[in-house]
DNA sequence: ATCAAATATCTCAAATTAAAGACAAATGAT
DNA sequence: ATCATTTGTCTTTAATTTGAGATATTTGAT
């Protein structure tokens, strides 16, 4: 029943992100948005104007769910589908300023939370953890 | 537009941790389970016999999800509900001996694919890793 | 001993997600 | 220029998950 090193590794790492993840829906729950919208949303704040394709690459969801979650968002008035004029199969997204004045409200307070959650590392650690999330991530592309 | 560094390791964990899911996903595709299935089973694999609660916290699924997924997994014989005699609410589950049998035949597999995943870590290193992310799992649990 | 509160599981409806395939557009080889 | 391949999005269907509420049992206070 021995457990190596790396699995203990790979349990903790699972199941830290899914406890995150929880606490991240329950803010999101008064927000009246579910965790896969904010995401989007995340992305288009940070990195400004995406493709569906791009952003879908980013937050790793289906091409189905990403049509489910843009239509919400859509409704919603967050954001806009915006056809490319140079590649006719290409959809943008964009925040609406509905959309962008959202995000300007709520993620001050997620930023805190992500804050708190990473709060127990010092900036050295936090340097350290992410360098080796990087490893392993480059490692899950690497061919056995 | 710039992002803290704690921000960073927020992002780049989460997204780690569903890439691991994408490709243990597409490992267990060829068993016909899907990731939570698989997760009871490790559970239980691991810790033996546990009760109902015990795994839906573990793996941190709905009560609901627990039902359906334990329907399916003794509807293929992995295992069994045993009710418990001393509280009658409460329900065991263990591996059958085809459970047992068939987590020892996959075991090793996903055990090779745990490693190399967190190949690139040296030992010293991974244990680092599960020292960070047990701080940040503690801290989830601290009232702000 | 009684009763309110807590706990463990289940049920069912609704929301979410993925999977497969369809379609249109772009790319690249010939 | 043509055609097969690839790419980006959408549609549809089926599977999964949650959430709220129901039931049965236990616990703890009175």
């Amino acid at each position: 029943m021995q457990t190596t090193c790396k699995n203990k590794a790979y349990l903790a790492l699972m199941q830290t992100s899914k406890e995150i993840q929880e606490c991240i829906r329950a803010e999101l729950a008064k927000t009246d948005l579910h965790v896969t919208e904010f995401s989007v949303l995340e992305v288009l704040y940070f990195h400004g104007k995406q493709t569906i394709h791009e952003v879908a690459q980013r937050i790793l969801v289906s091409s189905g769910s990403m049509t489910y979650v843009i239509d919400k968002l859509e409704r919603k008035h967050l954001l806009q589908r915006v056809p490319c004029p140079d590649d006719r199969r290409v959809i943008h997204l964009v925040l609406t300023r509905e959309g962008e004045e959202f995000m300007q409200s709520v993620m001050p307070g997620h930023q805190e939370r992500v804050e708190h959650f990473f709060g127990s590392l010092s900036e050295e650690e936090s340097g350290i953890f992410i360098q080796l999330l990087g490893k392993i991530k480059h490692q899950l592309h690497v061919q056995v």
